[in-house]
DNA sequence: CGACCATTTGATATGGATCAAGCGATGTGG
DNA sequence: CCACATCGCTTGATCCATATCAAATGGTCG
């Protein structure tokens, strides 16, 4: 019988793998411009819906400021957030044709529209179009699979890792501003707001962050939290 | 939600669609015997790995014959399965350059090995097979969507949703062998084994399923489980 | 047949949900 | 500038779905 010790010896294949360093600077920054150029930027009002549920996906996004939400109803009225979106995020990348998630502004955000079918057709011809929109889908993909292993976590874990999240996301070492409420952090994390709000008074009871206002989040003890997702 | 099947059917909708009918046939059809001609066949016994945890992703695999599961040991002991695969799957997409999942054989399984490098050389002159590697990956995040999804609901509706799930996925309409145990299936849907089996022999007493075998199902009343999901 | 492992079934415990009330910040009209 | 309404959040009491612990059953393979 085959033994499979024989398959791993290569470099890594990753897609982006030949794009390191300054190739990848390169590309990014072309891609960047390219859908600059292309789109179109919109203002959307805190709580406007940017797209619907089972809306025909002909469009992708890039937020410049802001925040935004991609969700879904269950069938019991309850809401999953599916993902939060922040400064220079792409989204609307989370699907096929249509959409299966809703997404909205949860603060006012200033958002770039981009047509698929013209960046589509660019990726046509330009490889590295191409290989960028795989990219992203495959960060999209990563993301999702990092919620999974969050989604079966207890409440404790799923707090502590999702305050991490923010503060790497939001470029912060210790202090930052939640763009989301209470209620959102709860349809993230597949817990109710009651717990949400137990879980961090614990935490601010166990001096590992301070709430110094409602939107504010200080980690005063990281290493704590890191424990706690162990 | 349920209507998502193997990575080989096309779900509605997706940025490729305009490449329906023939010319997707024709780039389905291509596209596999490429791989069938760049890639090894290798048999991996029962219980197996065929790649770990933070190894570099250097390949790809294409199941053949048995079944295959992707899988996270948690800091505290507990195993979180990401995916189950079947036949025709294409799996080991499902990350960057490092995998972030384990995989191995639930049943014997022969894989193809196709190696990524050569693939993606490929892909570089070749936009159909540009297209089909962002496919497969776009299908891989439609499937992780689905999963946070899941496990946000209620163990009955966890179960209901599984178990439709795989009749579509092994193309049964009334009746199928599950490839898996049940403390695999209670590792997909993060749910206990006690769960799962008190769940079943709930849906067997109230005749929506029967369960001949301990691996085989008969869903007896499809509407009833699709009522259970709502 | 006997041993072993997977599954089922039963009894009890518990984490987080639910229901309910209180509180604090923000805004509005008088 | 204050009284009051509103909204988002916190806190408390109780409940319930699922986990946990434990034992019985069944299926498989020597």
């Amino acid at each position: 019988m085959l033994t499979r010790t024989s398959v791993h010896k290569r470099p890594a294949g990753h897609p982006s793998d030949h794009l390191r360093g300054p190739a990848l600077a390169f590309v990014t920054h072309e891609f960047d411009s390219l859908i600059e150029r292309m789109g179109t930027t919109m203002l959307f009002r805190r709580g406007s819906e940017i797209y619907g549920d089972k809306e025909p996906a002909d469009y992708f996004y890039k937020l410049g400021r802001g925040a935004v939400r991609t969700y879904k109803i269950l069938n019991d009225g309850r809401r999953q957030i599916g993902s939060f979106y922040l400064p220079n995020d792409i989204f609307g990348f989370e699907n096929g044709t249509d959409h299966t998630l809703s997404a909205d502004a949860i603060t006012e955000a200033e958002v770039l529209v981009i047509k698929r079918t013209s960046l589509w057709a660019l990726a046509e011809q330009n490889q590295a179009v191409a290989r960028r929109l795989w990219l992203l889908t495959s960060h999209e993909l990563d993301r999702m699979q990092d919620h999974v292993l969050l989604l079966v976590k207890n409440a404790h874990e799923r707090v502590a890792e999702f305050m991490l999240e923010m503060a790497d996301r939001l470029n912060a070492n210790r202090e930052f501003d939640l763009p989301m409420s209470r209620q959102d952090v709860a349809d993230y994390l597949g817990l109710t707001i009651e717990t949400i709000s137990r879980v961090l008074t614990h935490l601010e009871n166990s001096a590992i962050i301070a709430l110094p206002t409602i939107r504010r989040v200080v980690i005063k003890d990281r290493d704590a939290l890191i424990r706690l997702i162990s």
